[in-house]
DNA sequence: CATCTTATATACTCATCGGTACATAAACGG
DNA sequence: CCGTTTATGTACCGATGAGTATATAAGATG
């Protein structure tokens, strides 16, 4: 009985780290989109050969899929944290400034994966566009419960719908993230930032 | 000297109609973005083959070129009108409700033939992106002439950004947009434009 | 050293991409 | 009826798409 986890592996060890690799191939689908990155894209990218692309992640679909775990578990983590601020307004703040991060960051491709993903696309990637859509409905839906809770809590004047407000701040994601894709500096986005947190109801 | 303009054609007169068929092509590219329009799917749609297609319009980047005249000829004139609007107020109101309308009318392709073709995509479509993300920014321009003009006339309290809010209007065409295209219903984009204008500073 | 297992690299598959050559058909002026 | 001109349909082009067959290389185990 080993209580050294990780077995060994057998055969040939693998050349590349799958995790680096991974990271170069969110990359490539952030910058292009699922259908705009082509193999040749992506295995260059990713230093590596097809077959071993091919051995490693399956195929071009699980890839993309292993991708968008990666980019929620990294760089959409904002959202989840900022659903626990105390306030409403807080909840707003933190949704807007890591949006307004995330999207200025000059180290990352410009725009967002999911908004990418989520709009037109030819047949093939239907399935793609799915499961991207399935996930930023479920990011709309933890907001909706969460201002909920804040009407319920008396964070909102009495006219407010709660769920107008996470459809206007998942606009307003959006929105950023077209136009950073569209090539909007920080300055610019700050601003529009700016002007959502001044039109939030309240305080 | 003919009076007569509309010089009678030589040659084998064309069987279809130009027209019809670049509306065909319109609602392809607007369903699956350039890139996700094949010639295949385009033939078939409009009707015609391959030789009569590149005949009658160049290529496929000249026939997206005329689709994208038409789409702002036909479909974005609000854009144009709101901006007559004599307060800033009726301005957002027209800019929204006729996003509204556009993105939830049952016979158009769901979301916006600009937004789609502005995000990310391969190499060989950069040129296209280009060209749809300078109209927008055309149309974001103009926004904030007009904006600029309604704080000079007092239209907007003192702390109102005119270039924020710009980018504010324009986030919200594209969150409706975006949303649109994932699915969204008329009412739910009715909520969102609600709450928007429910935001909007002053009267 | 031989064997088993897994990773690598080259070279290939077939389908589809945008775009076109070519022969034919339909209108016109003569 | 003829030549000219333009449109149509079929059949094709080279390039590229995703995905794979095959042979070899690199480790562990015996």
């Amino acid at each position: 009985m080993e209580i050294e986890a990780a077995t060994v592996p057998k055969g040939r060890p693998r050349e590349f780290c799958v995790d680096a690799a991974l990271a170069a191939a969110l990359r490539v689908f952030w910058s292009k989109g699922y259908e705009g990155a082509s193999m040749a894209d992506l295995t260059e990218a990713m230093g590596i050969t097809k077959p071993s692309l091919y051995a490693a992640f399956g195929n071009k679909e699980a890839l993309f899929n292993k991708a968008l775990d990666l980019y929620e578990r990294e760089k959409t983590d904002y959202m989840r944290a900022a659903l626990d601020a105390p306030t409403a307004r807080g909840v707003a703040e933190r949704l807007m400034y890591g949006a307004l991060d995330l999207y200025s960051c000059p180290e990352n491709p410009n725009g967002c994966l999911g908004v990418i993903n989520s709009v037109a696309c030819g047949a093939e990637a239907e399935c793609i566009r799915e499961a991207v859509v399935a996930r930023s409905a479920a990011a709309k839906q933890a907001m909706l419960e969460r201002f909920t809770r804040a009407k319920n809590e008396g964070d909102f004047p009495e006219d407010v719908d709660p769920a107008g407000i996470a459809a206007f701040l998942t606009a307003m994601n959006q929105g950023m993230a077209v136009q950073a894709g569209a090539g909007a500096t920080r300055a610019e986005l700050e601003r529009l930032v700016e002007t959502g947190l001044k039109l939030w109801p309240g305080r």
